[in-house]
DNA sequence: AATTCCAGAGAACAGTTGTTAACTGCATGG
DNA sequence: CCATGCAGTTAACAACTGTTCTCTGGAATT
């Protein structure tokens, strides 16, 4: 049961949460690496010594990004994946799922994606780590598929980081389209499709390593 | 032919190369967003305003080690897609030379996959120009492959940046291992050569779009 | 109603940054 | 041999950084 929150910790999570917004906007043009926490508390209005209250440092504002970027997506992971239907409509509708979360969180993808190889390493882990129960997820949803009668465990994660890797590629590709035209971004959801039927493929002529 | 260098110019490309070789090296532990001109020149042992006689800022240098890291990196791309060889050696090869490439210049790997997305846009596109023209090359060492009898030229492109990617993933992955044990690495070696299996798998079984 | 707690403010710190200007010494070309 | 060019130096600038300490006002607790 969620328990109402008083004003007082109401007051400090909405100033937690500006802070992540405010940080999450300066990461459009420059990496974690080089946000300053003045910066940050700047742009929120706020005193740079408020910053204290929340977060150790920019590295550990970071983690809290990885949270928040990625913790909300492990329900929309298993219906990407779901058995539901044919090959071809499940690409159809991974594809459209990705196109359709870059729309509402762009600024989440860039920041995965820059920080996935970034230079703070503590988010690096974050990521890693993150992306890893991913593909878990997409393990043990691939299992249940006919399909993967004869595969071993280790095979199906291979297979399922590199779902998890075209996955994250496509975001970052359609991330660029975001302020071109719409044949542009049609073009690229093609080549995600394709991309992915040509795994799918691989797939299902699987030998069993 | 290559005319010598006065012993002017020989000393400027050297300091260049100085600076280069010091900026990869700080950028180990941080992205380039947040690398300083002084902290660079500090590192070479030469004063700051010296920078500006070789670049205009440190964006100016990235794109310079982008050229570095990967303009020499052309003529291994066809050995390495060659079509000589069955499937299984031509997989084996690329992984051993993408394993050697790694530990001979771990740092230029790492600046590349970390600016990759990162925060400097001139170095994002001269990343992505590098890697389209590696694609293009693939491309067309696909396109002699008798398997690609039937492949619009288009499809093959699609071919060709999977394989890239694939590739950099894949160093990315042995860089993680450089001060790991042995067997380590010869699991991520495993890994890359299953992945590139079944790509393969799946390239042998195209029905064309 | 009195007391404690704590998110945020304010001021000050030493250290850093990019950039400008005027300079020096040495290799170069006439 | 002398004049020019130019890589690198020195000094100084305003602006910025992270972090510490002290303080305040109002919510939370008793």
């Amino acid at each position: 049961m969620s328990h109402t929150l008083g004003i007082r910790q109401a007051q400090k999570q909405k100033t937690r949460q500006a802070l992540q917004d405010a940080a999450l906007q300066l990461l459009e043009e420059q990496s974690l690496s080089s946000l300053g926490l003045r910066e940050v508390t700047r742009a929120v209005g706020v005193a740079p010594t408020a910053f204290y209250r929340h977060f150790r440092s920019t590295a550990d504002l970071g983690v809290a990004l990885v949270e928040e970027a990625l913790g909300s997506l492990h329900p929309m992971i298993r219906t990407t994946v779901s058995t539901a239907g044919d090959s071809a409509e499940r690409i159809e509708r991974a594809v459209e799922l990705i196109a359709r979360h870059v729309d509402a969180y762009p600024a989440h993808v860039r920041f995965i994606a820059r920080e996935r190889h970034g230079g703070v390493q503590p988010v690096r882990e974050a990521i890693r780590d993150q992306l890893a129960r991913f593909a878990e997820e997409v393990r043990a949803e691939l299992a249940k598929d006919p399909v993967s009668a004869g595969w071993s465990d280790d095979d199906l994660l291979m297979l399922a980081h590199l779902y998890v890797d075209q996955m994250l590629s496509t975001a970052s590709l359609f991330l660029e389209t975001l302020d071109a035209p719409e044949d542009e971004r049609a073009r690229v959801a093609g080549l995600a499709r394709r991309r992915l039927r040509l795994i799918s493929l691989g797939r299902l002529h699987w030998n069993g390593g």
